[in-house]
DNA sequence: GATTACTCGAAAGAACCTGC
DNA sequence: GCAGGTTCTTTCGAGTAATC
């Protein structure tokens, strides 16, 4: 099937050349500025949304500087476009200003930063002030090095400088900085705790859907083979609690030909002669969950909500864009039930969607026919690929981000290369290395993983194997990294990408979504009893905290793990858990009362101790076995 | 034509580097 | 050690293609 041309690829070389209704010429012909190097999506930002008002010339020129004088991040860039504007059409429609000569960075930024009656929040009002006074700082020094006669072409579309002493009054970031570390701090304090027991669940739960996989391929071998025929009734023990689970194996015509009532005759007809969408190479097994009986305590008997630990997620209908489906009421009850989780209610969300056709959803082919079979089933309809895949990827990614703290951009760049992965002997045991680019690097660095983390990386090359219908040692598919990351432009050309599906690179909400649904139904609340939401950076924090504060690695070792430069930076990270401090609190006070006049001595590390302690905490961070938290108990 | 799935832009939120 | 500044992550929803 041709792809789509996204709207980028339809943008020429030369994009700007849009431009030239809409913003004055001299700005397009600007010393210095070269527009053909200008992202195409601030090019149609300038045409479709900021056209027309006052400050269209201004910020073309803010565009051209930072992009192509500064040499700003195009990231960077874009979002100080797009923030400006929208903040710009509120103060001017607010202040009722007309032209951009009205506009006093003196008169109108202190008013905007302390207007009460404006929603947006200190942190955009603060992001407002810092854009505009680096922008304006940027275009001032962009202007007064042209030629004096330049000069006043040019300045008329400077931004108006803001005095040093206004500057400084307005500055609130502190605060906003305070909030922040806040927020992280009352979130990692949720995780923390439950860290080595988050690890633990996650490998039974993939473990479980591989067992249901396993026994689902024996029902439709025995399909296949003509021993049975659909639907077929079929049962399991699960031991994580002590369950028998229940389902029934379908196909199309089967489930079409049992609820025959409650379709056309066309489309029973077509059924009956397996013509049409009913044709045999059309054909697809699915399940409906009939329900899980507790062994230990048969007396509630069958429970189609405690599917496995899923079955509510089946049941509301909240994979993929389920949430956001349905009547406004049945809407409203989905995203309250979201809500009870801990996830946003303000706008509508969907914790579960991968944005990828057959990864935590069904295939787009298969995806009509069970939302219309799901209306005249009795139980939730599934099929199993899709969510197999989904915590095949969201276990080795979960693995991967609690035994390295990598971020979510680092694990994107795992490939299938020998360039990313190999093995070297550290100190006698066999280690598998990583090479990646951390943030804000332009050196690779090194990740060391475990055993546990490399089978998980096999477990999903050999899950792409099926999918993709490889032979054994043919590679995977080579793919663009997800364009729509900031970061896209550093990782050109097609790599075999371990962490893509359906012919294209996960993105990092799709990964978001797969440990979401890995993790589901594991409670996680902050002291005030606020549920925390699972995403990749908070298990950055949480791995930094325990490592320091359980393992006891050394925040200069942690920094070097997590690949910062600055132990500051670190010690935000892994500041002590509360309960930790509480704990903490106790100790200290029993010893003052006892050990009064004891000093200990201070105790400075030599560079070869820094080397020992880093690789016995390299050592530790990432194995299984001796992994941080706690051996995992994989039933 | 109605419904659903997917793409991708937009913006808020958060991290963290650099230089003084 | 701090202020200033830049870069990356996450989330949401409008628009559009695909399907029935």
């Amino acid at each position: 099937m041709p792809r789509r041309r996204t709207n980028l690829e339809r943008l020429q070389v030369g994009a700007w050349r849009e431009l030239l209704d809409v913003v004055d010429v001299r700005i397009l012909q600007a010393p210095s500025l070269d527009w053909d190097q200008v992202d195409g999506r601030a090019i149609r930002y300038l045409k479709e949304s900021v056209a027309g008002t006052a400050w269209i010339n201004p910020l073309a020129l803010m565009v051209g500087v930072l992009l192509t004088s500064a040499r700003l991040n195009v990231a960077t860039v874009l979002s100080r476009l797009y923030g400006m504007h929208v903040r710009w059409q509120d103060l001017f429609a607010r202040y009722q200003l007309r032209t951009f000569a009205d506009w006093d960075p003196c008169e109108h930024l202190p008013r905007y930063l302390n207007d009460e009656v404006c929603a947006d929040s200190v942190k955009t009002k603060q992001d407002f002030l810092f854009w505009y006074r680096s922008s304006a700082d940027h275009m001032h020094d962009y202007v007064r090095a042209l030629p004096a006669d330049l000069q006043a072409i040019y300045g008329q579309w400077e931004f108006p400088l803001l005095p040093r002493g206004i500057d400084h009054q307005l500055d609130r970031m502190a605060e906003v900085i305070e909030d922040q570390r806040h927020r992280r701090q009352v979130e990692t304090d949720a995780l923390t705790p439950h860290f080595a027991k988050l690890r633990g669940e996650a490998h039974l739960r993939w473990n479980q859907l591989f067992r249901l996989r396993t026994k689902v391929g024996e029902v439709i071998a025995l399909v296949t083979s003509g021993q049975a025929s659909c639907p077929v009734a079929f049962s399991y023990e699960e031991t994580h609690p002590r369950q028998r689970v229940h389902a029934r194996l379908w196909d199309r015509r089967s489930f079409v030909l049992a609820h025959a009532d409650q379709y056309s005759r066309a489309t029973g007809w077509e059924a009956r002669r397996q013509i049409r969408a009913f044709r045999p190479g059309n054909n697809t097994y699915f399940l409906e969950v009939v329900g899980t009986e507790l062994l230990d305590d048969p007396s509630p008997g069958l429970m189609s909500e405690q599917f496995l630990w899923f079955g509510d997620v089946l049941r509301y209908d909240l994979l993929s864009e389920g949430p956001c489906l349905g009547t406004p009421e049945e809407v409203k009850r989905k995203q309250a039930y979201l809500h009870s989780w801990g996830y946003e209610i303000e706008r509508r969300c969907k914790p579960f969607s991968s944005g990828i056709a057959g990864l935590l959803a069904w295939p787009f082919e298969q995806a009509n026919f069970l939302r219309k079979a799901q209306a005249r089933a009795q139980g939730p309809l599934l099929l199993v690929e899709p969510l197999f895949a989904a915590v095949t990827f969201g276990l080795a990614a979960l693995d991967f981000f609690t035994t390295t703290g990598a971020r979510m951009n680092e694990l994107l760049q795992v490939r299938l290369t020998a360039d990313c992965l190999y093995t070297m002997v550290v100190e006698g045991t066999q280690r598998l290395l990583v090479r990646l680019l951390p943030k804000g690097m332009t050196r690779l660095a090194e990740y060391v993983v475990g055993p546990e983390t490399r089978r998980h990386f096999e477990r999903v090359a050999l899950m792409l194997q099926d999918h993709y219908g490889l032979r054994p040692g043919e590679p995977v598919p080579a793919v663009a990294f997800c364009k729509h990351h900031g970061r896209a432009a550093l990782f050109p050309g097609h790599h075999p990408y371990l962490f893509q599906y359906g012919g294209q690179h996960l993105s990092p909400s799709a990964i978001t979504a797969c440990l979401r649904f890995l993790c589901h139904g594991m409670v996680f609340e902050t002291v005030e009893g606020k549920a925390v939401v699972l995403k990749a950076h908070l298990l950055r924090h949480v791995f930094a905290t325990h490592i320091h504060h359980v393992e006891q690695v050394p925040l200069d070792i942690v920094a070097v793990l997590l690949h910062q430069k600055n132990t500051r930076v670190t010690g935000y990270y892994a500041a002590p858990p509360w309960h930790q401090v509480l704990t903490s609190a106790n100790v200290i006070l029993d010893r003052f009362a006892t050990h009064l006049g004891s000093l200990d001595e201070a105790f400075v590390r030599a560079p070869a101790e820094l080397q020992r302690q880093y690789e016995e905490a390299k050592e530790r961070v990432g194995t299984l076995a001796k992994v941080p938290g706690g051996d995992c108990t994989c039933l």
